[in-house]
DNA sequence: ACAAAAGTGTTAAACTTACACCCATGC
DNA sequence: GCATGGGTGTAAGTTTAACACTTTTGT
């Protein structure tokens, strides 16, 4: 980078300013760690397992919040970009390294830590499950999979001349064996003539730290976004080898819907190559392993 | 929003906790107005004077950077959202009120700012430039628009097995009557198996104060990718009665191609109402006024 | 008349959607 | 055999892209 070059008087300025004259917060990367999961044993000969989507919480083992859950996540240290900051605190944490990591939202609502003024960068992060099987860290805290369900419980519309108003309703649910959380968030899109606001209520919750509720719907629903948008970013979901079913539950397991296999494999062909490997011993036809076509990530069809 | 039942053991707990203890950086909000300006006069009769995208620059009457030019912005303070920040200092900066303002980076390079450690996230605003002729401010500061242009000058791809590189350099103009600004900006986004990054570096810089001619361009790739995307952005940067060119010009500027009218006319139909009004007196047909179509802006279809 | 911008119609190509169908495997 | 997931083909519908064309106006 191209140094600033100072004048004698810039630097005098630079000598006697004090940082410490003005208010700061402190400033936190909170990590939304997502995978698929495989839910239970298989439960027949030939029927796979139930996947299902996870979310990596931990337990606090300290005030505030001592035993809620939270997501996982830092204050940034001096001299390091925040990026670097959620990169440090998802590997002290949980082990996770590697992972494909995103911003996709800031949280500064006044009053959403009791500690004081505290902003929150979040970010989104998705690993291979398999690769990272989670340790329990040291006594403080213990990071575990959790389910998790995003329902969109009601939708109100308010629509006026030149005005309207559209409330969401979202239940987000997180199971882990016995344990449930459970969370109501509200997200309320203004639109005026020159404005668009949208903004976010926790109207219940169970168990989760924080606004950490409002944080894990809005990855969520980030992560859902881009999903639909292009696709690209469920490959970060995936082991290096997969097979198309697999990579197609990811996507219907994200979206919440059924989609058609013919079609599915139509849009997924130029981002994959097919390997010589393949899984039997399945009880059916054996699938034939694929891996990324990197060729086609950086083009822009696909961004 | 439900509030958290404390202990009497969590309230002893946060009384003693010292929140100085810990390093905390400043925050600040930064805003990359941008605006579709008449640039020039009309140059003969019948023609139309071109237009061009502008930004919005404020020249730096103090240190560091003391008349360097760089975008509006301000300190976070405590017991207001970084939104909330985002438009108190844009309306007591440029007097600009009511604009579009979507957060879209965050910027905490360290070095960033040579005051110390300096977070800033950065906030993309749309306005209509006809109703906000930009007033100079006090003394310490004035406020002007620059004529923008980013260009992409270079583009190297390095593929290997299983990871690529590609480099691109955007060279970023900025002009307002005899002053010209300029910078160029190194991208280099890394894809490798299970991560993929994204860095910038800024190569040279004449006249821009910190690390804003990377802001700059950033907030212009989001600019442009989100008018790509779904075209809705485009309509917070015309006025609340505007002709089908001037939003078609509009969409070309900022995606730097033109467009072939019948196809964009059919694209933006459902988003737009004919109105009774038409502009005339141009030495040619006169176009019709058209305002936006506020029921299909909250349709899934558009989003 | 004519230049400039406003605005419409028509067609081919590309992509999406839906559905019908066959394949291979292990018990 | 048969249930289960693996995998292909085809036709209808929709969207996009390209281009040719007509309209209206002020000097």
């Amino acid at each position: 980078m191209k140094k600033h070059v100072m004048s004698a008087e810039e630097k005098r300025y630079l000598k006697n300013y004090d940082i410490s004259a003005y208010d700061r917060p402190s400033l936190t990367a909170d990590m939304a760690v997502f995978a698929i999961l495989t839910a239970g044993e298989q439960p027949e000969y030939r029927k796979d397992p139930e996947k299902r989507l996870g979310v990596l919480l931990i337990r606090r083992g300290n005030f505030p919040y001592k035993d809620h859950y939270g997501l996982p996540g830092g204050f940034a240290a001096k001299k390091e970009a925040i990026e670097e900051t959620a990169q440090r605190e998802l590997k002290e944490e949980t082990s996770v390294d590697h992972a494909f990591l995103e911003p996709f939202g800031i949280f500064s609502r006044p009053g959403r830590d009791p500690r004081g003024w505290i902003i929150s960068q979040g970010f989104l992060a998705l690993v291979d499950a398999e690769k990272y099987r989670v340790r329990a860290g040291s006594d403080a805290w213990e990071a575990a999979w959790f389910y998790i369900d995003v329902e969109t419980e009601e939708l109100t519309k308010h629509v006026r001349k030149s005005s309207a108003e559209i409330t969401t309703l979202y239940r987000l649910k997180l199971e882990k064996e016995d344990i449930k959380l459970s969370a109501l968030v509200k997200e309320t899109r203004r639109f005026t003539e020159h404005h668009e606001k949208t903004e976010y209520e926790i109207l219940e919750d169970e168990g989760l730290a924080f606004d950490h509720a409002e944080i894990i719907v809005r990855a969520f629903k980030a992560l859902r976004d881009r999903t639909a948008q292009s696709g690209r970013i469920v490959f970060d979901l995936m082991p290096e080898y997969f097979t198309l079913y697999s990579l197609q539950e990811a996507h219907e397991i994200i979206l919440g819907e059924k989609l058609l296999t013919p079609n599915f494999r139509r849009k997924m062909a130029p981002y994959v190559i097919e390997t010589s490997k393949s899984v039997s011993g399945a009880g059916h036809r054996p699938a034939k392993l694929f891996k990324r076509n990197m060729e086609a990530f950086y083009s822009p069809s696909f961004d």
